[in-house]
DNA sequence: GTCTATAGAGGGATAGAC
DNA sequence: GTCTATCCCTCTATAGAC
């Protein structure tokens, strides 16, 4: 069970766009095998279940966000760092009206999944954590409310994109979020 | 195929409570007919299909949000209703926490089915456009962005609650909601 | 109206040739 | 390491007796 090649690469790839369009339980091992292009006996060689393949796609979007977030805290303000990460949402409205949030909406699937749902606190928890670090220090009073607050507002806001199919309900509420981490 | 009947409240009821803990993908026809005590063959004497199941579960769904929202209209001052409206999260957070909104999460699930996406915008959208008419019953500027913002931030506590697994999450986060209507 | 039995399709997983 | 063929189970849906 190799960790790394790439047919495994693809093979993840392509489970996790599945994923993200579709959820876990609907995407099948057919679809990746066909989408990756690997014949489908072959997938068990890379992957011994399917909730293998599951598990390597949240530690895969647990991974892309690392990176997102770690761009921004190239600046040495953390009231920077958490405006900075608003561009993200911002910047990929359409992906979040089209798919939702790749953390949040894969978490809300998992919670219900039963043999998934332990890895759901990790995906959200991921953000949180990180935006309570950094209203930490600021040195803000109430920084876990107001990492709560952010995180949820963000949530609700790709939810709302997404179950509404309307990508113009981001820019309102991050211009909002925006003015009150201003204000702080 | 009656609207009513003893049995078609008791598969309804069934599938109400399955979809809630389980979402709808995963809840099985044999799920709701032994849930209910109704035999397997029969269900298809009230619904035609499990896709049937689903609409009728959301339908139910909207029926009893729409009762919690005539309630909170039985005061006559707009910011009182949203701010008594708020109760119903606050209340229901042992819930939250185990099954998620029973609005958002279900139409989180159904945004990525295919078949039933469209009901998804109808769960979500109930709340929205009533904060809406409560905001500009409040002669605001910009009832539309702080709908957007209530209903956001309500989605988002109930995903966080129930993807981390943790209902302390609830009152901090509705009370920072409330003081801000308060002081609006 | 009610229920048993089962058809029929789909999907996860494995055997075993190469 | 790779891939075909297929097993076996689950689930939706139907047929048809009562």
């Amino acid at each position: 069970m190799p960790r790394t090649s790439d047919k495994r690469d693809r093979l993840l790839h392509a489970a996790d766009r599945l994923v993200l369009a579709q959820g876990c339980k609907q995407t099948t091992l057919a679809d990746i095998a066909r989408e990756s292009g690997v014949p489908l006996g072959n997938v068990y060689y890379y992957f011994r279940t399917k909730h293998d393949i599951c598990t390597a796609v949240v530690d895969s979007r647990i991974d892309a966000m690392r990176d997102v977030l770690a761009a921004c805290e190239r600046s040495p303000d953390p009231r920077r760092r958490l405006l900075c990460f608003l561009d993200y949402p911002l910047g990929h409205r359409q992906a979040l009206r089209e798919h939702g949030c790749p953390l949040g909406s894969l978490a809300s699937e998992l919670s219900k999944s039963g043999t998934l749902k332990d890895q759901s606190a990790r995906l959200v928890g991921l953000l949180r954590n990180w935006a309570q670090a950094q209203f930490e220090a600021m040195g803000v009073a109430d920084a876990p409310a107001l990492a709560l607050e952010y995180t949820a507002l963000l949530q609700g806001t790709s939810l709302l994109a997404h179950t509404l199919d309307d990508d113009s309900v981001v820019e309102p509420l991050v211009s909002r979020l925006r003015a009150r981490i201003e204000a702080l």
